[in-house]
DNA sequence: CTCACCCCCTGGTTGC
DNA sequence: TGCAACCAGGGGGTGA
C-alpha cells in the first residue's frame, strides 16, 4: 500500500534515470489497461507519443510526469500498483498494464495486480480531471504542515482522529501505516474526536506525523506484501513498526499486547495501553 | 459536516 | 483437498 514515503522512494529511485528522455511509445497491454482513466486508452497512447519527461515529482500519494508540451501525466497507485524502470527494456511482468518505451532502449512499466491504480494524462494545466490531486492538503515534511495549521484545521472537528488524518484534504499523503503509527508514536488513541486534541497532543501529533514519515522515506518504504520501488525492490521499514499489523505482539514502548479495531472501515491498530481512550 | 456503505479488483488466508 | 467467504485499503460516490 504505497504511501508517501513508498512513493517518495520510487521517484527518487527512476527520477534520475528517466528526465530528459523521450516516450517513443506506450504500448496498451490487453485487457489491462482500463487503469487508464482519462482520455481513452488509444487517445492516451497517441497523445504521449513523441513527447519528453522533463520532470518527474511527487505530490502526496501522486506520482507527476511533467511532459514537453506542458502535458502532465498523472499516476496514482493505489493498492498494488507499481512503477518499474527496466533499463533493458523487456518488461515481462504477469501484471504489466501500460509500457511506456523510453528513446534510450529502457522502459518504464506501471504493473497493478488489482488495476485499482489510475493513470490520467491532461492537457493544458486541467487538474480538475483528477480531484484528489487539486484539494490535496499540505505535505508533511514541508512549512506549510505546521502544528498550528493542525491545530487550525482540527478545531471544532468531530471526526475521528484516525479519519481525519487519512482525509488527504487535511495532509497529503498519509495511509493507513503511517496514520497508526504517527498515533501510537504520539499515543493518542484512534478514536479520540479530532476537535478534542489538546495543544499538546496536537504538537505530539505534528511531530510524530514528521518523524514517521521522515523515517520511512530514510527506510526506502514499507514492504508487507506487495510494494516494490522504482527498481523492484523491497523497503525496509516493517522492521521499525510500533503498532501497524503486530495485533497481539509486544508493544515497544510498555511491553502491552497491540490490538486491533475498525476505524472508519479501516483495519487499525494501538497500544491500549500507550494510547488511552478520553473524550 | 460526518457517517456507513458500496464499488473498483485479485490473491492470500481462513474456515468448514 | 476443495471451495467459499473474507480480508487487504485508497479514493470516489451515494444516501442517511
Amino acid at each position: 500500500m504505497p504511501e508517501l514515503p513508498e512513493v517518495e522512494s520510487i521517484v527518487r529511485g527512476i527520477k534520475n534515470k528517466i528526465e530528459g528522455r523521450t516516450i517513443v511509445s506506450a504500448e496498451m497491454i490487453k485487457g489491462r489497461d482500463d487503469v487508464i482513466k482519462y482520455p481513452s486508452s488509444s487517445e492516451y497512447a497517441e497523445e504521449i507519443k513523441g513527447r519528453m519527461i522533463e520532470k518527474m515529482r511527487r505530490r502526496g500519494k501522486y506520482i507527476l510526469l511533467e511532459l514537453s508540451g506542458g502535458v502532465l501525466s498523472v499516476i496514482h497507485l493505489r493498492m498494488t500498483g507499481r512503477l518499474i524502470f527496466v533499463p533493458g527494456g523487456r518488461a515481462d511482468d504477469k501484471y504489466a498494464c501500460v509500457i511506456y518505451r523510453l528513446d534510450d532502449g529502457s522502459c518504464l512499466m506501471y504493473a497493478d495486480v488489482r488495476r485499482l491504480g489510475t493513470l490520467h494524462l491532461l492537457c493544458g494545466g486541467d487538474l480538475s480531471m483528477v480531484k484528489g490531486l487539486s484539494s490535496l492538503g499540505p505535505e508533511p515534511l514541508s512549512e506549510d504542515f505546521s502544528a498550528d495549521y493542525l491545530a487550525r484545521i482540527a478545531k471544532g472537528s468531530r471526526s475521528r482522529i484516525k479519519s481525519f488524518l487519512l482525509d488527504q484534504k487535511h495532509i497529503a499523503g498519509l495511509g493507513n501505516i503511517y496514520v497508526d503509527e504517527a498515533l501510537a508514536i504520539s499515543r493518542i488513541h484512534p478514536l479520540r474526536l479530532a476537535g478534542s486534541l489538546s495543544l499538546s497532543e496536537i504538537e505530539a501529533l505534528h511531530e510524530a506525523v514528521n518523524k514517521v514519515i521522515a523515517a520511512g522515506i530514510e527506510d526506502g518504504g514499507t514492504t508487507f506484501r506487495d510494494y516494490r520501488n522504482g527498481t523492484g525492490g523491497k523497503g525496509a521499514h516493517q522492521e521499525h513498526l510500533y503498532v501497524y499489523s503486530r495485533k497481539g505482539k509486544a508493544c515497544r514502548f510498555c511491553g502491552a499486547a497491540i490490538e486491533k479495531i475498525t476505524v472508519g472501515g479501516r483495519g487499525t491498530y494501538f497500544c491500549p495501553k500507550c494510547q488511552v481512550m478520553k473524550d
